[in-house]
RNA sequence: GCGAGGGUGGCCGAGCCAGGUCAAAGGCGGCGGGCUUAAGACCCGCUCACGUAGGUGUUCAUGCGUUCGAAUCGCAUCCCUCGCACCA
C-alpha cells in the first residue's frame, strides 16, 4: 500500500478523540499499583531529571507549555512550529512513561483584537486582503468576525485549534479558555490583589501615545503613521524674560562671568515671564550664546502651573497633555521675543533672541538655545545671521549686538579644535544651512562630545567629566534647583488610524516594580534555578533584571481583566498572562463553581493550603490536589525574543508568588521562521498556512520538517522544495518499512511458526553484522535519549533517522539479507526506530508500528539501551573492514586498474605487542616512556630503528582515544577480514586472500609495512 | 550606541563548552556508474587541490598569540542576527 498520510492520519486523529488520549489527570486512588510498566529505569540513559513529587502510580508527572495563541489573525506555518516543539517533548516524555500533561488556552487580551476588528469594519483594504486572500476567510463569513469575540472566535476554531489537532498536537483540550473569561479574570484579580498588598505594585507617570481626536491612548497598532516614532524627552531651559519693554541695553549691565551657582534659577520674579528652550543636550547650557524664535508662527503667553510661560501655540496644548494646568492669557506672534534679551537660569547671562525661520514651532517649545560652539547647525545659524544685516535691522536688532555674538566652547574633544562645530564644517566646506551634509556633521559632533567629551571648568562639580557620565545627573540637579523642566515629544509626526494626531501624554498609571531589589534576588534564584535551553541563553536573563525598570501594568481600554480597584483600568497583556499555567491545571473543573465565589479567599486556599484562610472552600482544597500534582511547569517552550519582557515577567510572578519548589523547571528559547529565505508577513501574504501544507505534506512530513531541519531555538527556513524531499524520506521510510512488515507474514510460515525467534532464540544464529546493526542500535538510543532531553530535536531525528540509515545501507551491503536473522534484526531495529521517531512523526510511526507488533508506538515506550548488545569490538572491527574497503577503492581508481586478486596482510605478532604496550600507556602515550618499555623486551630491542619508527606511528593513532581503547587491542583482525572476505570479493570482483604478515604470499613486498589497525594491501 | 548571541567546505547545518581518531557528521544540490524500454524511485561511488598504492598540500570570517598539537582556548579587527520596553 502506498503511503497515504492524508487516510492514516485521519484515521489516528479520529481515534485519538475518541479515546481521549491526551487528556491527563493526577492518578486516582485506583490506578495505583495497577501499571503495567515496562521499563527497566535504564542506568545507562540519562536519568530523567524528576520534578515535583507525585503521588500514586509510580509515574512521573511532566507539565510542558508553551505561549497561548493570540488569534488576531490566522495561523501560519510558522506557529506550527512553536506548537509542535511542546508537542515532540510532551510525547517524548509520555514514551518515557510519564504523565504528561500539554494544555492550551487563547490569549485576547488587550487592542490588537479590536483594532483588527475596527479596521475590517472600516472596510480597510489591507485588512479585508488578509483575511480574505492571506487566511481565506470566506466572504460570507466575514460578518462574522465583526465583533472582537466573533473574531476571535472563528480564529481560534477555524485556524489554530483545526491546525493543531490536524499536526496532531497532544492537546488537552478540555483545559481550554481565554483570558476573557470571567473565571480566568478572577485568576487575574486575585494575582493583582495579592502583588498589591505586597506592596509590589505602585503609582505613577508614564509617557503614552494619546489620540488628539479620540481624546485617549492609543497603541502602536492603531498607528497610521510614525509606528517607529520614539519618545524625546527634551530638557527645557527656563529663559527669563523681563518684562515685554525689555532691549538689549539694560541686560547688558548686569551681564557678568562670574557664573557660579548664587543668582542661578529659583522662582521667577513677578513680572516675568519663563521661555523653555528645549534641548536634547543640557550640559550645554553653559555654552549658549543666544536664542532663536521663528517670527512668524504662533505663540502664546500662557498660564503654566502658576508661571507665565511664552512657547509655541501647539507646545502649550501638548503641555496640558503632560501634567500641566495650561491657560493661554494671550495669542501672540513669534515676531514679539525676537530682539529681546532673556536670562540664561544657569550663567544668569542675558542673551539676545534672533529671529529664524529653520526654527520648527511645532516642535516642542518652539524656542531654541543656541550653543554655536558645539553645534554645526548653530555655527552656520550665527555666521548667518551675522551676514545677513538687513534681516536683522528690519526686525529692529542692532547689528553690532549681533556681530558681538562670539562662540562659546565648554566642552573638550579629542580630535576637534576649540570649536568641535567649527571643526566638522570646515572639514565638509558646509557654508549654507542648507546643505544637507549638515545632518551628518551635526551626527559627528554629537556623538563624539557625548562619548568623549569633557566638560570645562566652569562646570564646577561636574568639571572634568564624560557627558555620557553626568548628562542625566546635572539635568537632575538643574531641574531641582528650577533651572530646568522637561518635556517629551515624538521623534517625527504621529497620526492615528482615525487621523487624529497623536501626541505624548504622561498620564497616570500602576507600575509593577520589577526594580524591587528583593523581588529581583527571587528571580535571579529562579533563573539560576531553571534548566535554560540552550544554556547561552541564561546570561541574557540575568541583565534584564537589572536592566528592567518599573513596568506599567494597565491600560485605558482594551480586552481584559479590570485592575480590582480601579476598573476604569485594563491589566495590560503581557501582565495578565505570567502564571497562568497554574489556571490549566484547574480550569476544567472550574465550570462547576459560580465566577463570584472564585474570590480572594478561594485562590488563596487553593495556592497556599488550608491555613492561609480561616475557612477554606472545599472545593478549592480539591483543586489544590490538582495544582500540587502538576506544579511546578517543567518547561516552558517560549521565543528567544521573549526573554526581555514575557519570559521574565513569568519568572519574576512565579518567583513572588510560589514557593522555590514551584518555579518553573526550565525554559526552551525558540527561533523565528522564514519562508524561502525571508521573513513572513501575513499583510503581503507571505505565508503557508498549515492547513495547505498538511493537505499537500501530510502532518507528519510538516513536522518532520520543523522539528529536523534546526533545532529549536535556531531560525528556520520553510522551503517549499526542501518540504518535497522531507516528504520523499518519509515515503521511502515507509515503504520500506512495509515491505518488511509484509514480507514477515510470509516469512513467518517458512520459518515454522515465527514467533519463536529472540535474541536466544534456538534457531535463530545472528551473525556479526546482525550484532552490528544491534549494537550500532544501542548507540543511536543512547545519542537520541540524551539529545532530547535535551530539546535537541534535530540531533535527535538525525541520529535516528538519518544517520541510522547509513548503517542499515553499510548492512544490507555486507549481509545476506535472505537469513532468518536478517530479517529478525531489520524488525528488531524497526521497531525501535519506530518508537524514536514516534514523538515527531505521530501517525507513520503509530501506524507502523500496530502493523508490526500489534499495538502503537505511543504504547510501547521509549527504548533503552541494552548494554548486553553493546560491542565496541565489533564495531571497530566493521570500521576496520569499511576502511579497508574505502583504502582499496582508493588504490584502485588512483591506479587505474581493474585488480584480480587483493591481497591484505595483518601485522606481525611482535607488532602487536607494541601496540598493546603503546595502548596500555593510556590515552596520552609518550613516545619515550613506551619506548623504554618496549626496549625491555629483547626480541623487540633487537629490531631497534623499525620499533622505534612503529612506536611513533602508534602513538599517534591511540592518542585521544578513549571509548574503544579496550576493544583495539581485543580485536582479531585476521579473522575479521577472513570473515569480511567474501563481501570484498564481491566489492571488487577479485579473489580476497587474508594473510598473517609472517606467513605471506607477497609478490611486491609490501606485507612489511603491515600495521596493527591498518593492514598493508597489495592489488595486482 | 548599549545588551545578548553568532560567523564552518556550492547551499542548509554538526563539531567548539571538556584542544589530538577533523579534509571536518548528516541532509540537499552537482557529477559518474548500476537498475529500468524510458523517466522517476532505488542502489553504489565521487564532489578543496595535486597524486598511476591507501599519500601529500592548503582550509573552518581576518590577524596575532597560547600549546608538542587549535575549527575548538586567549586577544584584536571586520561582518551578521535578535532585543533596547510599556507591544503581542
Amino acid at each position: 500500500m502506498d503511503y497515504d498520510p492524508q487516510a492514516i492520519e485521519a484515521r489516528w486523529r479520529e481515534r485519538w478523540a475518541e479515546a481521549g488520549t491526551y487528556e491527563s489527570d493526577p492518578p486516582r486512588e485506583a490506578d495505583v499499583g495497577e501499571d503495567e510498566d515496562e521499563d527497566e529505569s535504564g542506568d545507562d540513559v540519562d536519568s530523567d531529571e524528576v520534578t515535583g513529587a507525585n503521588a500514586g502510580d509510580g509515574r512521573e508527572k511532566t507539565f510542558v507549555t508553551v505561549p497561548y495563541p493570540y488569534p488576531n489573525g490566522g495561523m501560519h506555518v510558522g506557529h506550527a512550529r512553536t506548537y509542535t516543539v511542546p508537542d515532540v517533548y510532551a510525547r517524548y516524555r509520555r514514551l518515557q512513561g510519564d504523565n504528561v500533561l500539554f494544555p492550551l488556552a487563547w490569549h485576547i487580551t488587550g487592542t490588537p483584537i479590536i483594532g483588527a476588528v475596527e479596521r475590517l469594519n472600516s472596510g480597510e483594504e489591507e485588512q479585508l486582503s488578509i483575511l480574505r486572500d492571506t487566511y481565506g476567510v470566506p466572504e460570507n463569513t466575514l460578518q462574522e468576525l465583526e465583533t472582537p469575540m466573533g473574531f476571535a472566535r472563528y480564529f481560534i476554531e477555524e485556524h489554530y485549534k483545526r491546525n493543531l489537532q490536524a499536526l496532531g498536537l497532544s492537546i488537552d483540550w478540555r483545559r481550554e479558555f481565554t483570558t476573557n473569561d470571567e473565571r480566568y479574570s478572577k485568576f487575574v484579580t486575585w494575582q493583582y490583589e495579592t502583588l498589591h498588598d505586597r506592596g509590589l505594585l505602585e503609582k505613577g507617570l508614564n509617557p503614552v501615545n494619546y489620540c488628539t481626536n479620540e481624546r485617549q491612548p492609543v497603541t502602536t497598532h492603531d498607528l497610521l503613521e510614525g509606528e517607529e516614532a520614539e519618545f524625546q524627552d527634551y530638557t527645557l531651559v527656563e529663559f527669563g524674560w523681563k518684562g515685554e519693554g525689555s532691549t538689549g541695553s539694560d541686560g547688558g549691565d548686569d551681564e557678568d562671568d562670574r557664573n557660579d551657582g548664587d543668582s542661578e534659577g529659583g522662582e521667577p520674579e513677578a513680572d516675568e515671564v519663563i521661555v523653555p528652550m528645549a534641548t536634547l543636550r543640557p550640559e550645554t547650557v553653559r555654552g549658549v550664546t543666544n536664542a532663536y524664535v521663528d517670527p512668524g508662527a504662533e505663540y502664546v503667553l500662557a498660564d503654566v502651573n502658576g508661571e507665565r510661560w511664552f512657547v509655541a501655540a501647539t507646545a502649550a496644548e501638548k503641555l496640558a497633555l503632560q501634567q500641566r494646568d495650561v491657560s493661554v492669557i494671550e495669542e501672540v506672534s513669534g515676531e514679539r521675543l525676537v530682539g529681546e534679551r532673556v536670562e540664561n537660569p544657569v550663567t544668569g547671562e542675558d542673551v539676545l533672541v534672533l529671529p529664524a525661520t529653520f526654527v520648527d514651532a511645532g516642535n516642542a517649545t518652539g524656542v531654541v538655545m543656541s550653543v554655536p560652539a558645539h553645534s554645526p547647525d548653530d555655527w552656520i545659524a550665527l555666521a548667518e545671521a551675522k551676514a545677513d544685516a538687513e534681516r536683522m535691522e528690519r526686525y529692529g536688532i542692532d547689528t553690532a549686538e549681533v556681530k558681538e555674538i562670539e562662540p562659546r566652547a565648554i566642552i573638550d574633544v579629542e580630535g576637534f579644535g576649540e570649536f568641535p562645530a567649527k571643526n566638522a564644517v570646515e572639514e565638509r566646506n558646509i557654508d549654507s544651512s542648507n546643505d544637507p551634509r549638515l545632518v551628518e556633521a551635526t551626527q559627528d559632533v554629537y556623538n563624539r562630545e557625548f562619548h568623549t567629551g569633557v566638560l570645562s571648568a566652569e562646570y564646577g562639580e561636574y568639571a572634568g567629566e564624560v557627558v555620557e557620565d553626568v548628562r542625566e545627573e546635572l539635568r537632575e540637579a538643574y531641574r531641582e534647583r528650577g533651572a530646568f523642566d522637561a518635556m517629551y515629544e515624538f521623534t517625527e509626526e504621529v497620526v492615528c488610524r482615525c487621523g487624529g494626531a497623536v501626541e505624548v501624554s504622561i498620564q497616570e498609571t500602576w507600575f509593577l516594580r520589577y526594580n524591587d531589589e528583593a523581588w529581583m534576588e527571587k528571580t535571579r534564584e529562579a533563573v539560576a534555578d531553571m534548566e535554560a535551553i540552550p544554556e547561552n541563553t541564561r546570561e541574557q536573563y540575568y541583565h534584564t533584571i537589572d536592566w528592567l525598570e518599573e513596568w506599567p501594568c494597565i491600560r485605558n481600554y482594551g480586552l481584559g481583566t479590570e485592575l480590582p480597584w480601579d476598573p476604569e483600568f485594563i491589566i495590560e497583556p503581557l501582565s495578565d498572562s505570567t502564571i497562568y499555567m497554574a489556571y490549566y491545571t484547574i480550569a476544567h473543573r472550574l465550570d462547576e463553581i459560580p465566577p463570584e465565589e472564585l474570590d480572594r479567599d478561594f485562590f488563596d486556599a487553593l495556592f497556599y493550603g488550608p491555613e492561609a484562610v480561616s475557612d477554606p472552600d472545599e472545593r478549592a482544597l480539591a483543586l489544590r490536589e490538582e495544582w500540587n500534582y502538576w506544579y511546578p511547569v517543567d518547561f516552558r517552550c517560549s521565543a528567544t525574543d521573549l526573554i526581555p519582557n514575557h519570559l521574565m515577567f513569568f519568572l519574576y510572578h512565579h518567583a513572588e508568588l510560589f514557593d522555590s519548589t514551584d518555579w518553573p523547571g526550565g525554559i526552551t528559547g525558540m527561533g523565528m521562521g522564514l519562508l524561502e529565505g525571508s521573513a513572513m508577513s501575513s499583510s503581503k501574504g507571505h505565508v503557508v498556512l498549515p492547513s495547505d501544507a498538511i493537505e499537500r505534506y501530510g502532518a507528519d512530513t510538516v513536522r518532520f520538517f520543523l522539528l529536523n531541519s534546526s533545532e529549536p531555538w535556531q531560525d528556520f527556513d520553510w522551503r517549499a522544495e526542501r518540504v518535497g524531499d522531507t516528504r520523499r524520506q518519509l515515503e521511502r521510510f515507509w515503504n520500506r518499512a512495509e515491505e518488511l512488515i509484509d514480507g514477515d507474514a510470509s516469512d513467518a510460515e517458512a520459518t515454522d511458526g515465527g514467533e519463536a525467534v529472540g535474541v536466544g532464540g534456538e534457531r535463530l544464529e545472528l551473525d556479526h553484522t546482525d550484532r552490528w546493526l544491534l549494537s550500532k542500535l544501542q548507540t543511536t538510543i543512547a545519542e537520541a535519549t540524551r539529545a532530547m532531553d535535551d530539546f535537541q530535536t534535530r540531533a535527535a531525528s538525525q541520529a535516528t533517522f538519518f544517520r541510522f540509515e547509513e548503517h542499515l545501507r553499510w548492512y544490507r551491503r555486507r549481509t545476506d539479507l535472505d537469513r532468518p536473522a536478517a530479517r529478525w534484526t531489520l524488525r528488531t531495529v524497526l521497531e525501535a526506530r519506530l518508537e524514536l521517531l514516534a514523538p515527531f512523526v505521530p501517525f507513520l510511526t503509530n501506524e507502523l508500528h500496530e502493523r508490526l507488533t500489534g499495538r502503537p508506538a505511543e504504547d510501547a515506550g521509549w527504548p533503552t539501551v541494552d548494554p548486553d548488545l553493546r560491542d565496541d569490538r565489533l564495531e571497530l572491527e566493521e570500521r576496520l573492514v569499511s576502511r579497508l574497503t574505502d583504502d582499496v577503492r582508493d588504490i584502485v581508481e588512483v591506479t587505474g586498474t581493474d585488480p584480480e586478486t587483493v591481497r591484505v596482510y595483518v601485522a606481525a605478532d611482535w607488532k602487536q605487542r607494541v601496540f598493546e604496550q603503546v595502548v596500555a600507556a593510556g590515552p596520552d602515550p609518550d613516545v619515550g616512556s613506551v619506548m623504554g618499555a618496549v626496549m625491555d623486551n629483547p626480541d623487540l630491542r633487537e629490531r631497534g630503528n623499525e620499533v622505534n619508527e612503529l612506536v611513533t606511528s602508534l602513538v599517534d593513532v591511540v592518542r585521544g582515544r578513549e571509548s574503544d581503547r579496550e576493544a583495539m587491542t581485543a580485536v582479531d583482525e585476521c579473522g575479521t577480514y577472513e570473515r569480511a572476505s567474501d563481501f570484498l570479493s564481491r566489492e571488487f570482483d577479485a579473489a580476497v586472500e587474508v594473510y598473517p604478515e609472517e606467513d605471506a604470499v607477497d609478490p611486491a613486498d609490501r606485507a612489511e609495512s603491515a600495521q596493527p589497525l591498518r593492514p598493508a594491501i597489495h592489488i595486482e
